[in-house]
DNA sequence: TGCAGTGATTGATAAATGTCAAACTCTCGT
DNA sequence: ACGAGAGTTTGACATTTATCAATCACTGCA
């Protein structure tokens, strides 16, 4: 793999403990690859044998049953995915498909495992990568089972909003029908939810969000710390 | 803590590679307590001082948000509860409280954390723990989002049969009002559930459920392992 | 520039799920 | 054995969410 991504990647709290060596080692044993919008990386079932990291573009994971397609997180530069099933060597519990042009690290799984073995403080960041994923999951459902879909959607906006440096006016970085999916709703109903958040102040003009009363949307939306703080 | 249940406990996956010394040492700093039905153990916010091992009962993990409640797990003998939360020293982002008389083993999370920096054998169960943990939470998501509440029933029921040995006949081992708070449905939604799934083959009989048509069920069902399997 | 294809919105309707009230059942302790 | 209290079931009804069809809006490409 070229070496140009290495310092972002390094960076990462997942790599950023362990020694220079097995790090080198890691990042000798990757490919770099550039995928075209719209390609299926993973497909659920599949075994893991490469943890992906995202330097460029964006990637969305997502899950089918039954004919049904749910998506399920979208990641963004720089970020790893598919962590738990690279260090478990089982099947990926989800698909994964570009959404832009998107440049991705590959890093064999087997490579994974072994430094893993031998670097503490490389399975000291493992360790806390999958506490802090596991945590978001259980936010993930509470959120879904505690909340109405109006509710999960002020409470995403009140997230975005932050996430985009926490003035009234934002963008959504994703299309509607893919936060529908995420939010667990159909397009036309996060249309409609849209509309019955505008007396509490959300103001929607394509994919920018203007929120133009924060205290009553808050007041409706109720954010906790224990489903909706990054951190925490 | 009296060392009656130290065998059970070091039996589990997490304690059963670490050594001796470690394991020994964990042990004697914990407590052994005995808790009546419906003490609450955890609540959601609270930091997390002590990692859980119930020997013996029945734990309930549970969420609260703006005055709801929801069920998240049932925890049996003999297993472990809030990990995460005490790997990261986070606070608690569920509930916990005692269905019956419970036995539970609580580790001080501070020696969770020294020990877990000191034994490599223990860390790296630990990642396993996480990431079993991480993965089911995943499968949980799924199963919430791709299904409707009679089909995440009907896979319950088919998940609870395989647990129970198997055989047509088994039991719930759960109320049905935690039941259906579990599965999202209230007890009104599950009641009408079970009578919809009668022309499957599902009868039921206070806590006793009988299949009486398997591959019907199964054809209503489709369970998936990548949603529905334990292992994996 | 115009056209095809996709995404977004709207209205009408259907299905799923929740709420409320009442009846019934079961358990537990007196 | 009895009664209180909680869990469960049932029916009637309300709300939420999904589906279907049509239209509108936007994007990218010939």
């Amino acid at each position: 793999m070229p070496e140009s991504h290495r310092p972002d990647i390094r960076k990462l709290d997942l790599f950023s403990e362990m020694s220079d060596e097995n790090f080198q080692s890691l990042m000798h044993a990757s490919y770099l690859q550039t995928f075209p919008p719209q390609i299926e990386l993973i497909t659920e079932g599949d075994s893991s044998d490469f943890l992906h990291v995202v330097v460029d573009g964006s990637v969305e994971l997502f899950a089918r049953w039954n004919n049904r397609e749910t998506s399920v997180a979208i990641v963004r530069p720089i970020s790893t995915f598919i962590l738990a099933a690279t260090l478990r060597d089982a099947p990926n519990l989800m698909s994964a498909r570009t959404l832009e042009k998107s440049r991705i690290v590959l890093i064999p799984s087997e490579d994974v495992r072994r430094i893993f073995d031998e670097d503490n403080n490389f399975a000291r960041a493992i360790v806390c990568e999958l506490a802090s994923g596991y945590r978001a999951s259980i936010k993930k459902t509470k959120d879904l089972k505690l909340r109405t879909s109006l509710e999960r959607l002020a409470n995403y906006l009140l997230r975005q909003q932050i996430r985009e440096g926490g003035g009234p006016e934002f963008q959504l970085q994703t299309e509607k029908k893919r936060l529908a999916s995420y939010l667990n709703m159909t397009p036309e109903n996060l249309s409609r939810a849209f509309k019955s958040l505008k007396p509490y102040g959300v103001e929607v003009d394509g994919s920018k969000i203007t929120i133009s009363n924060q205290s009553d949307l808050e007041k409706f939306a109720r954010p906790s710390p224990l489903i909706d703080d990054k951190k925490v």
